[in-house]
DNA sequence: GTGAAAGCGCTAACAG
DNA sequence: CTGTTAGCGCTTTCAC
């Protein structure tokens, strides 16, 4: 395997030069002899040739790479996400290179720096707080795109479900069906689209007419753990809820299992809501709606929002990706 | 934000070594003064530092970047695998690059050429085929650790789960539960992972004294539309199952997406068991048991393999990992 | 049609 | 304790 451009060239006694030409597909353009090019051709036929990335990086200051920052990559969320995006990349000729932070915000900042090192030529984050978000912006100098959570305080492009709309239209198909009180239990309720879904979700009552007695329950984590406890809070508080919703679906895991180990089963008669979407709430058999995030349209407006912002043509927008309502009737 | 070594040295007319010493935290090694490193400290602190991977990477040949290959991301034991893979090779300073190959067998190719063009110092890889998997030795020429799927024909590390041992023991243990037939629902036969498990599978059914007649169904696909296929077939041919395995969790989230459509609700006498554990399992009313792949294990031993590899101790072992049940047991 | 050479930012070896 | 220098493999510019 011959290694550099330079090596291909002494064994033919050629130059850099020609052989670069003909590599990158300009031998017709600079009219390169056809025995020389097949000279080459057969060379890198027998030996073959891979370019290296690092010394072209580091002359054209570009690494054609692109990286993600997300809290962790076993949320289906995110790795449904991250999925998407690389897709997308990849298609204008991309790698992205994807990392976790695992909800710590030091390693989120290192993570930062340890991309920038490397050279990435833009990032995709979803900070975990405000300082987080300041801290990367002025640390980054190459383009950034900000994800899921809207801090404000910037003129970064970024890409968001509309969590307002998402949390009305939630609570809206849910209180059509009837059961008050509607709980909600949330995990994380520091996080600016969580707040968002919450607003969405108290409008839906008082356009239902409905006075809600303190029936967000927040807890502290957006985890099974978290919503384990969530549930088992009311549970004890106000006994067997008639309807709830849950801010994800961790925090629906353990509020599930907290029934289950109340009850000895899942009590089919209470009405479930969550936010995200996944098949395996098909094993549920109670109503069930789900609000669906759209990985594929957040994963298009990213990387066009990047793309603007490679081309030098800033922009500063907020988009909003609506949500969609997934419902699942109980039978009978 | 100053940014090359040559920079800091030429604003504080030092030489770069000296500038190098202090940054790589040799400046005691090599006694440099206090003063001269108060300077350097002081500039990096107001204009900041760092470092260009790329000229590192082209000068010692390394980059401290591992790669991943899977088939996908957004199922959950390859992102959860990624996950801890990740966060081992972060703790042994390597960053890991997350790639998928959307079960694209050409894509799996440009893959490991893109990633060696990046110049990875090693691969972590599933392979598609056993095609695949020789492409891929015989063109990388840095260390290679190949994940899950053992094609054999080579004498390269590589990490499993215990797969016959598995499938034996998750058949045995429905079976205790007395229910038959016992079907098997198997979306991808093609691979030896299946293929052991389902040997355990029939191991386990003689054991028993069970004469099974055709109980193995295989589809095309391991995905939730294989599943949904297998289990209306299996209803059409012979009514409802009394027990069945399913080989994945998107075939399970397929067969029972099928049971669902037929009965208007999911059969709570059916006995289900499943490879993958994930926590929505426990939404099902069934007698569910579920055989986890311990990824944590996975992780620890590809990275040793890799380690080894790196440090020229060569090695070829396969490791397979063993594989725990976990049991949900129906209510009443 | 082909060649020669500079330089991207870093490291390592050697020189004082 | 500090300075100088060569060179990693590629791209770009200019020269013949």
């Amino acid at each position: 395997m011959a290694k550099t451009v330079e090596q291909i060239a002494n064994d033919l006694n050629l130059s850099v030069t020609t052989v670069r030409l003909v590599l990158s597909g300009k031998a017709e353009q600079y009219r390169i002899s056809a025995k020389t090019q097949a000279r080459i051709n057969a060379h890198v036929e027998s030996y073959g040739y891979i370019l290296n990335h690092s010394a072209r990086s580091l002359k054209l200051n570009k690494t054609d790479t692109l990286g993600l920052i997300v809290p962790n990559i076993s949320n289906v969320f995110f790795a449904t996400l991250a999925e998407k995006l690389e897709l997308r990349c990849r298609r204008s000729g991309y790698q992205l290179m994807i990392t976790c932070t695992y909800d710590d915000v030091e390693y989120e900042n290192k993570l930062v720096k340890s991309l920038v090192a490397r050279n990435v030529d833009g990032l995709f984050i979803v900070p975990a707080t405000l300082e987080n978000q300041q801290h990367h912006l002025r640390l980054v100098k190459k383009p950034v795109v900000l994800l899921d959570r809207d801090f404000s305080a910037t003129t970064t492009p970024l890409v968001e479900s509309h969590n307002y709309a998402g949390g009305e239209m939630l609570a809206d198909c849910i209180l059509n069906a009837g059961q008050l009180p509607l709980w909600f239990l949330v995990g994380d309720p520091q996080l600016p689209s969580i707040r968002e879904r919450i607003e969405g979700y108290q409008n839906a009552l008082k356009k239902h007419n409905v006075v809600a007695n303190n029936w967000v329950l927040t807890g502290s984590g957006n985890s099974h753990d978290g919503g384990y406890l969530l549930m088992n809070q009311l549970l004890k508080d106000h006994g067997k809820p008639h309807a709830f919703i849950a801010s994800s679906l961790p925090v629906l895991e353990g509020a599930i299992e907290a029934l289950r180990q109340q009850f000895g089963f899942i009590p089919a008669d209470i009405n479930i809501a969550t936010f995200d979407e996944h098949p395996m709430l098909g094993f549920l058999a109670n109503n069930v709606w789900s609000m669906q995030q759209d990985e594929d349209r957040w994963a298009e407006n990213a990387f066009e929002l990047m793309q603007q912002a490679l081309d030098d043509r800033p922009g500063c927008e907020t988009i909003k990706v609506p949500m969609k309502p997934i419902i699942r009737k109980r039978h009978g």
